[in-house]
RNA sequence: GGUCCCGUAGCCAAGUGGUUAGGCAACGGAUUGCAAAUCCGUCUACGGCGGUUCGAUUCCGCCCGGGACCUCCA
């Protein structure tokens, strides 16, 4: 058995079920779609472990050298609940009516919390992000040709896509068409050919959200779940991209119809490359509310987390796997990028001489460790095993005494890293005391004196009043000084 | 019922037909006035039962346990 070269981009596609090649269709450029957030409700970590691969990837892609356009859709328009097929409300509706905001005023609300919790997170932003409801025209576009080429049908106002013409329907999800149960949990619909149709359009006047049909011959209503997605990935990409993502769960229904509308109006192969992230599991157990395990983002901020030991815990098991998200997680992620910011810090002072530097260059370790990283993420983003080569170069610094220019090889290499990953933070000062507040610095003067006159309980109380203000004193041999705890 | 994934040391989590992750925690030592940080060391595992093999945690079968999807869901 032959193994796949070392620095060559491989990933898992969901369509034919095995690791392949990035092959982008333009050389050297790389178009990305991702199905991004509903919002209705406070955006949640399971949300985010999607979101956060979708940004690694991205992120690891470019430092493949490759230029990256990326597309993530805001749904604002409200997706049917269950009881809606029977007459009900759909998600943003019942939010309308829970809050007495309008429908267009929850959106809002939401996709700014959703904007916040991805500059919290350390989210490279994608190129675009479109909102469903600014793309009401190029759904109609679609719906139009949809219903003129004959796969899809009106009734009543409600258009629906047609299943049976589109005999690749259920290659993405396995779903052979006679599997499905039928009615199993939805209300039959009776004014659908088949069960499996999915609508472009609907028709409800109780809706808040309203538009006249954007296709000929249509009435006034709202677009369907998938048709969004064709749209705006068209819209900025093109009828063919390389990569589309989503959660597992967005594999049946959403992908496969969007494959079929979009196919069956584009004529072409849309997506090259399917990738869906696992759900992530709470304790162990698949996180909802009624198991008082559900987490929005700012419910993590405000147990006192950071977005970065958040983003840490989010990302450090490969997307594939189910990443089991525990609170003591966050507290081992938080100890982790302390042991990698220490060890930056500390050749940074090297650098900057303000520690007295080695003869190491750090060539040969640095070159291992790049290569090593560089391959865990070329075997389909196993950032596990990444981590692995980073935490290795950690203990080879900390071991070294680095030169000068070791010191910066080294920390060249932290920054690919971070430039990847984004879970270490920004290279460290080499030294913070300055910055600390003005009454911390007396105290730091005040235990340097007590120290000089072995007044060993005054100096721990000293140290103690600094730890209380989330500072802690560094007893150097080139003398004391002070970091954020 | 159908389709699929997983079970690795105290915890999290890679990986592999035979040498060997990594993180967190714990313990011992170095260092330190005492700490913190750092270094050295200790703890060395692959759910169970069979099979294939010179050799299996790694391949095959069965069983047990956990989880996901089957039109709300990242």
């Amino acid at each position: 058995m032959n193994s796949p070269p070392p620095n060559v981009l491989r990933l898992y596609n969901s369509m034919s079920r095995s690791v392949e090649e990035l092959r982008p269709r333009t050389p050297g450029a790389v178009t990305m779609y991702h199905c991004g957030p509903t919002v209705y409700s406070s955006p949640h970590i399971g949300n985010f472990r999607s979101f956060l691969f979708a940004d690694v990837l991205r992120r690891f892609v470019e430092d493949r050298g490759y230029r990256v356009t990326q597309v993530m859709n805001v749904t604002d328009v409200g997706h049917l609940t269950l009881d809606d097929i029977e007459g009900g409300e759909d998600k943003m509706e019942a939010a309308s009516r829970k809050t007495g905001l309008t429908a267009w005023d929850i959106a809002k609300k939401y996709e700014a919390e959703f904007h916040d919790c991805q500059k919290t997170l350390h989210v490279r932003l994608p190129h675009h992000m479109p909102r469903a409801t600014d793309f009401i025209a190029q759904m109609g576009s679609i719906i139009d040709d949809l219903l003129r080429k004959g796969v899809a049908y009106q009734v009543n106002g409600n258009v629906y896509f047609e299943v049976a013409k589109f005999p690749a329907y259920g290659k993405l999800s396995g779903k052979v068409l006679d599997e499905l149960e039928a009615g199993a949990r939805v209300a039959v619909n009776d004014e659908k050919k088949d069960p499996r149709d999915f609508a472009l359009w609907k028709v409800d006047a109780k809706h808040q959200m309203q538009w006249d049909a954007p296709f000929r011959g249509g009435a006034r209503g709202f677009p369907g779940w998938h048709i969004e997605c064709s749209a705006m990935s068209m819209h900025y990409l093109g009828p063919e991209i390389d990569v589309h993502t989503g959660g597992e769960d967005n594999m049946f229904p959403h992908h496969e119809c969007e494959i079929a509308q979009t196919e069956a109006h584009t004529g072409k192969r849309f997506v090259g490359l399917w990738m869906h992230a696992r759900h992530l599991l709470v304790d162990g157990k698949k996180m909802s509310k009624s198991l008082g395990n559900f987490f929005t983002v700012a419910d993590v901020l405000g147990k006192g987390y950071s977005g970065l030991e958040l983003r840490y815990a989010l990302i450090r098991v490969q997307y594939r796997q189910s990443l089991n998200f525990t609170l003591s997680g966050l507290d081992e992620a938080r100890s982790a990028i302390g042991r990698v910011q220490q060890c930056r810090q500390r050749l940074v002072r090297l650098r900057d001489g303000l520690e007295r530097a080695g003869t190491a260059d750090m060539a040969a370790a640095a070159a291992k460790a790049d290569a090593a990283f560089t391959a865990a993420m070329c075997d389909d983003l196993n950032v596990s095993e990444a981590l692995a080569a980073v935490f290795e170069f950690v203990g080879v610094c900390n071991r070294e005494t680095p030169s000068v220019a070791g010191a910066r090889t080294a920390l060249a290499t932290f920054a690919r890293f971070e430039d990847v990953l984004g879970c270490f933070g920004p290279e460290p000062a080499a030294d913070a005391t300055n910055e600390a507040p003005a009454e911390l610095l007396a105290l730091l003067e005040q235990r340097k004196a007590a120290k000089r006159a072995k007044d060993w309980a005054l100096a721990d109380t000293l140290r103690d009043r600094i730890a209380a203000a989330g500072w802690r004193i560094v007893d150097a041999p080139t003398g004391a000084r002070l970091e954020k705890a």
